[in-house]
RNA sequence: GGGAGCUUAGCUCAGCUGGUUCAGAGCACCUGCCUUACAAGCAGGGGGUCACAGGUUCGAUCCCUGUAGCUCCCACCA
């Protein structure tokens, strides 16, 4: 029904005041009127000039200060040993921790990942499984090494003045020292993990897996050694994989140079951007259907500088649009002549020291640095004027993700993984859905990697690391054993007379991923010992949480160690986060500063505003474009939840009262709405939809139970509850807090031991979720009742906001549904107004009420008679018109007939039923107006 | 160069297998407000040609094609 609002008259009386703090001054100017109002209280003061005066306060608890209680609670957990857990009878719920680097510090990215799986691990644990979330730290080879190195440096040592162990040592000071911060600072965000499990991956019994690994593939015939072209970083002077490359776009130089036809004066001219590797050309390539190369059929070329009598070569590899069309080869220095030379049996002339540097084998320059070495040889051939022009270009380089070196292509000996079947189930599991990843649309790039996967570089120059477990014998040949000891027996069978020390042992480290593709494994031991109770009861792992830009290089991996070594997937749900990005979409990092320090804003917003803030912007695999005013959010959130239990536990009760009608019908009411929320809650964190998952609870917590429920039963000021809505607005409350507790763990454990009577455990980590009442397809909208009161509400509440703001405007929009004076008294408060009466006299057909405000009073009836409410009526006519033939279309349309589903037609009789009624109706009104 | 994905309100994003209860949420914004839990708050409100152009269909935010812009992954042409 349409109201319509008319102005009765104004009144300045009826308030009760209103209430100012010496802190909280009124922000808005008191009208004329207000100074009748302020008659009592317990303190005065001048404002705005006008006279004001403080009334007591209720007495209430302090402020909402979440660093007042974050620490003593994250104690409380750690001292009651409720994140540690051993295998019993109950089902596992088992999270490993990607392990941070043992150098790192928090930043946010750690910060996203680790909330998210400390949600998942708390709301599995209050789900009564057995959650085990393992913690630990990952050696960190390159990156650990090169801090160490560093730190030596600083002191005037050099790493290449020590020995291997004595570097070690310092390296392990060095990690005993800073490594594990980072673990320290989870516990501030409140990770609820089993620390008695921390690992770290070059603790004895990791290592010892991994060399087993690697014996055990070795002789699987899976590792093998060879010569391969691989990605050298100079500065580490190691070996980094293709995924520690990162490419960047350079202005460079493009020098087209002339190669002396052997026997003639004429020159072909080459292009090149790398003109020092020409000491290490040996051949020059053309396209075979290049018609202006034809005549260097069976000719030799000479290359500059070192007059290397070299062949032409035929291969349509060569693109005859770039450059000249002819490529110089340099088989040592570039991957793509590697593979040339190794067609045309080209000699492959390494020019380039492990530094970087130029060796003997150059025959020029020696001991000059690459980049130098570039410059001179440029000024040589302009002095042999054989440099034809030289042309500005932009090009892409390698770069060491670690020490920003620029990557060389270098040929040397490493050890290699070979990847092609063993990457066979883990495709095969992750296409059939067996391992879940979330979003899916990641799927696909898995697929694509894993299906063209090349072998694995596993071996690196360095000392920090598992050692490779080969071991020479004088004769150049090695043996693979996981000790000298074994390694000794097996050389004896070709020398019987060999001794220990004439065994040396590889001086390379095995790539950290290859010990983190262990991680899901070897935590529990599984490597070593597959039969103990650890691995059996906690593998297969449920969920992984981690970036997707790690997908291949780590969790396609621990898939392939996991079907290798145990016969079964590592995990079932791999959920990829987004990169945490600033406000203008920049990846968070430290060189660039807009990241701003985990634990500031801990301190700031509190660990649980932190946490609601990170996980209200993060839908699976979505970047997260993080602002400070997200924290803000959940800041605020704590506040409101600290407030609400103030509200719900000062209230004096008084057993002989009654449950008032209204409160009666509001607990009904928010009942279903809880267990409406709690099956949507359980569908999001089936999906892993956790952004949708809080949002259901912040808005079920706000709204519906702050804003609407204890508005409704809230007695007034100083009056008493009766019992039995107290009890069921606490248990209301419990319920909620067990749903909040996963994401904001420390304000709903503060509040827990808050909770009058005796909670049934002693922290709410261990209590266990309410189930729905109902399942889901079961919920049916029967607050028909709850909802009419609730609509009457806001349609007083904006006739008076509408009349408030211009008293002259007689004429609202909005609709009452039906009115029962059953709920007057909640309808008055809730509005803020004195009374509601239906005693004046009505029109027929209408309903008329007098709602009176403290300032003035509105009629609101039914209808009334005006030109404005025949218009609207004539426009909702029109609406309903148009979509009754656009429904009429449908259903007089053969195809759509014949087409459509049959659930789809009924819908639209209905649609047509409801709105033949709906326009009869309008029409009846309209014609009365007319009378 | 190859592949994947995205484009919906000022911002960040939901919209399941096409069907007016589908054009939504949170934040931000605007207006009014110290109202006895909360101004870290309350009440009310205004915002969108669902990137653009075609097509399929009875019907398109949803399916197809093309265009533009953005993002990511892979390869790396000297």
């Amino acid at each position: 029904m349409v109201v319509v609002a008319q102005l009765v008259r104004a009144s300045d009386c009826g308030s009760e005041g209103r209430r100012f703090e010496p802190d909280h001054p009124p922000q808005t100017p008191l009208h004329a009127s207000s100074q009748l109002l302020f008659t009592f209280g317990s303190w005065q003061a001048e404002w705005g000039g006008i006279h004001v005066i403080k009334r007591q306060k209720m007495e209430i608890s302090a402020k909402f200060e979440p660093s007042s209680f974050e620490d003593k609670w994250y104690q409380y957990w750690l001292e009651k040993k409720i994140f540690h857990s051993v295998p019993d009878q109950r089902e596992a719920y088992t999270i490993v921790i990607p392990p941070p680097n043992v150098t790192g510090v928090l930043h946010m990215g750690h910060m996203l990942n680790n909330t998210i799986q400390d949600v998942l691990i708390r709301r599995a644990r209050m789900k009564g499984k057995n959650a085990c979330w393992v913690p630990g730290t990952d050696h960190a080879s390159i990156a650990t090494e090169a801090r160490v190195v560093a730190k030596l440096a600083s002191e005037g040592i050099m790493k290449k003045d020590l020995s291997r162990e004595v570097f070690l040592q310092h390296a392990w000071e060095w990690k005993e020292k800073h490594g594990g911060i980072i673990l320290e600072q989870l516990k501030k965000l409140g990770a609820s993990c089993d620390w008695d499990r921390t690992k770290f991956t070059m603790e004895h019994d990791m290592s010892e897996s991994v060399i087993k690994v690697f014996v055990d593939l070795y002789k699987k015939g899976k590792i093998y050694r060879g010569v391969r072209m691989v990605n050298w970083d100079p500065s580490a002077k190691t070996a980094v994989s293709d995924e520690e490359v990162f490419h960047k776009e350079v202005q460079s130089k493009l020098y087209y140079i002339k190669y002396i036809i052997e026997g003639t004066e004429e020159f072909v001219t080459v292009a090149t951007t790398r003109p020092e590797t020409i000491l290490g050309d040996t051949a020059v390539c053309v396209n075979p259907n290049d018609e202006k190369y034809l005549h260097l059929k069976g000719k030799k070329l000479i290359v500059p500088i070192v007059k290397r009598i070299v062949p032409v070569i035929f291969d349509e590899y060569v693109d005859m649009e770039f450059g000249t069309g002819a490529l110089k080869i340099t088989p040592a220095h570039d991957l793509n002549d590697y593979e040339l030379g190794l067609k045309y049996q080209l000699e492959v002339i390494d020019i380039f020291n492990d530094n970087g540097t130029l060796n003997e084998k150059a025959g020029f320059y020696v001991g000059i640095d690459r980049f130098s070495a570039r410059d001179k040889i440029i000024d040589d051939l302009k002095q042999q004027n054989l440099i034809v022009k030289i042309e500005d270009y932009t090009n892409k380089i390698g770069y060491s993700e670690r020490t920003n070196a620029v990557i060389e292509p270098k040929l040397s000996v490493q050890w290699f993984v070979k990847m092609k079947e063993l990457a066979v189930p883990a495709l095969e599991n992750v296409m059939n859905d067996n391992i879940q990843l979330y979003p899916t649309k990641f799927k696909n790039t898995y697929k694509h990697w894993m299906e063209n996967v090349k072998d694995w570089c596993i071996s690196r120059q360095l000392w920090w690391g598992q050692r490779i477990p080969a071991y020479y014998l004088p004769d150049g040949s090695f043996v693979v054993a996981e000790n000298i000891e074994t390694a000794l027996l097996l050389a004896k069978q070709k020398y019987p007379q060999i001794t220990l020390q004439e065994l040396r042992q590889d001086e390379d480290v095995l790539d950290t991923w290859f010990s983190s593709w262990l991680w899901p494994i070897s935590v529990f031991d599984g490597i070593r010992n597959p039969e103990n109770p650890d691995i059996k009861y906690y593998y297969p792992t449920n969920d992984l949480v981690t970036a997707p830009e790690i997908l291949f290089f780590w969790v396609a991996r621990m898939i392939i160690a996991g079907y290798e070594y145990c016969g079964d997937m590592p995990f079932k749900n791999v959920y990829l986060t987004g990169i945490v990005r600033d406000k203008l979409g920049r990846k968070m990092s430290k060189s660039l500063g807009n990241s701003p320090d985990p634990l500031d804003l801990i301190n700031k917003y509190g660990a649980d505003g932190v946490r609601v803030g990170m996980l209200l912007c993060s839908p699976a695999g979505n970047d997260l474009p993080f602002d400070e005013s997200l924290t803000e959010q959940g800041r605020n959130f704590g506040n409101k939840i600290w407030n609400a239990f103030r509200l719900v536990n000062n209230w004096p009760v008084d057993n002989n009262i009654s449950q008032p009608v209204h409160s009666k019908l509001a607990v009904e009411w928010f009942d279903q709405l809880l267990n409406q929320n709690i099956n949507n809650i359980e569908n999001c964190f089936n999906d892993y939809r956790l952004s949708d998952a809080l949002m259901a609870v912040y808005k079920l917590f706000w709204d519906e139970f702050s804003g609407w429920y204890l508005e409704i039963i809230k007695p007034d000021y100083q009056k008493p509850i009766d019992k039995k809505t107290l009890e069921a607005s606490q248990l209301f409350f419990e319920k909620l807090l067990k749903l909040l507790h996963p994401f904001m763990p420390f304000i709903t454990e503060e509040l827990w031991h808050s909770m009058p009577g005796k909670m049934q455990q002693e922290s709410i980590s261990l209590s266990i979720l309410d189930q729905a009442k109902i399942a889901n397809s079961q919920i049916i909208d029967d607050f028909e009742e709850a909802k009419e009161v609730i609509s009457n509400i806001r349609a007083i509440r904006k006739n008076k906001n509408i009349v408030q703001k211009d008293p002259l405007k007689l004429h609202v929009n909005s609709k009452l549904i039906t009115y029962k004076n059953t709920y007057d008294t909640i309808i008055c408060k809730l509005c803020n107004i004195s009374e509601v009466s239906t005693a004046l006299p009505s029109s027929q057909n209408t309903i008329s009420f007098l709602v009176k405000t403290f300032e003035f009073s509105i009629v609101l009836e039914g209808l009334i008679n005006n030109e404005e409410e025949l218009d609207k009526l004539n426009k909702e006519l029109d609406y309903l018109k148009g979509f009754h033939s656009s429904v009429m279309n449908k259903l007089n349309n053969e195809k759509f007939m014949s087409g459509a589903p049959d659930k789809v037609k009924e819908i639209e009789y209905n649609k047509k039923k409801d709105a033949e009624s709906k326009i009869f109706s309008l029409e009846e009104r309209i014609k009365q107006l007319l009378n």
